[in-house]
DNA sequence: ATTACATTTGAATAGTTGTTCAACTATTTA
DNA sequence: TAAATAGTTGAACAACTATTCAAATGTAAT
C-alpha cells in the first residue's frame, strides 16, 4: 500500500486529473496564496478599507480619521493596529498627535482596481 | 439648536478640519467603499483564494477543486456559491458535472497585483 | 509635580464566518 | 423505474473578529 497516494475527501470518481495537473503546475506557492489572502483580510473591512481610501488622500492622526468616520478613538485605533501590523501605513509622533500614512504604492493600486471593479 | 451638526465620538479638541475636508472630497463614496470591501471579503479567505487561483489555469468542475484543494465536496461547494453570488466565476453544466471558470479579468488582475504585493 | 489630553491597550461581548454532517436535487445509466 | 453519482443546501458548531468600555501610556502645559 503506497502511504504516500492522496486520499481524496470527495467521492467523487471522475476527476480532470490533466486538468489539475495544470492548475497545480500554474498556481503561485501555497505560502504566497495565504499570505495574499491575509493581505486581502486587511482590506475586506469597512473601516479598514475607509481609513486607507482616507490616508490616500495625506496623513490624517488618529483624531482626525475617527471624526472622519465618525467612530471611537478607541476603535480606530485598534484597526490602526492592525494596519500597522500589515505594513500597510506608517506614523509618525509629534508631541501628543499621531500622524499616519499610507506605506506602500502596492496598496493605492489594489484600492484602484478594486474601486474601478465594483464600479462596473 | 443645530441638529444637522455632527457629533464627534472622540474627545480630542485638536482635528485638522483642512484635511478631514480634503479627504473626504476625495474618497469615492461611501457605496463603492463597501462594495469593495465586501469584494476584499471575499477574496480573504485561504479556500477561496485558492479556488480562484486554481480556475486561472482553466476550468475545473467541482470534483476537480475537491481534490485540488484536498477538501469535501461540501465545502468547496459552499464556498462557491459565495464566488458565483460575487459574481466572480461562471459555471456551465455538462451532465451531472459543474465545470466553473473566472468570471471576470480584474479578478485576474487584482490576484496578480497582491501576488507581487505579497513577493514584496 | 500635577493636570490635561491624544492615543493605546486588554478584556468582554456580540456578531460573523467556515466547515461538517445529513438530507436533498438533478442527471445519467441499467 | 430504480440505482448510482455529482453537486447543492440548511442547520449546527467552533473559531474568529470588530466594537465597546475602562484603565493605562506618554507627552505637553501649568
Amino acid at each position: 500500500m503506497n502511504h504516500t497516494e492522496r486520499l481524496p475527501l470527495c467521492s467523487c470518481e471522475i476527476t480532470h486529473q490533466d486538468a489539475i495537473e495544470k492548475a497545480r503546475k500554474e498556481m503561485p506557492q501555497e505560502k504566497t496564496l495565504c499570505k495574499a489572502a491575509e493581505l486581502f483580510k486587511v482590506f475586506g473591512d469597512n473601516t479598514r478599507i475607509h481609513i486607507l481610501s482616507a490616508l490616500h488622500a495625506g496623513e490624517l492622526c488618529v483624531c482626525d480619521i475617527s471624526a472622519l468616520l465618525n467612530m471611537t478613538l478607541s476603535a480606530v485605533s485598534h484597526q490602526l493596529r492592525i494596519l500597522r501590523q500589515s505594513n500597510l501605513v506608517r506614523y509618525r509622533k509629534k508631541g501628543k498627535e499621531v500622524f499616519y500614512s499610507l506605506n506602500d504604492s502596492h496598496v493605492e493600486q489594489i484600492l484602484a482596481l478594486a474601486t474601478e471593479h465594483v464600479n462596473e
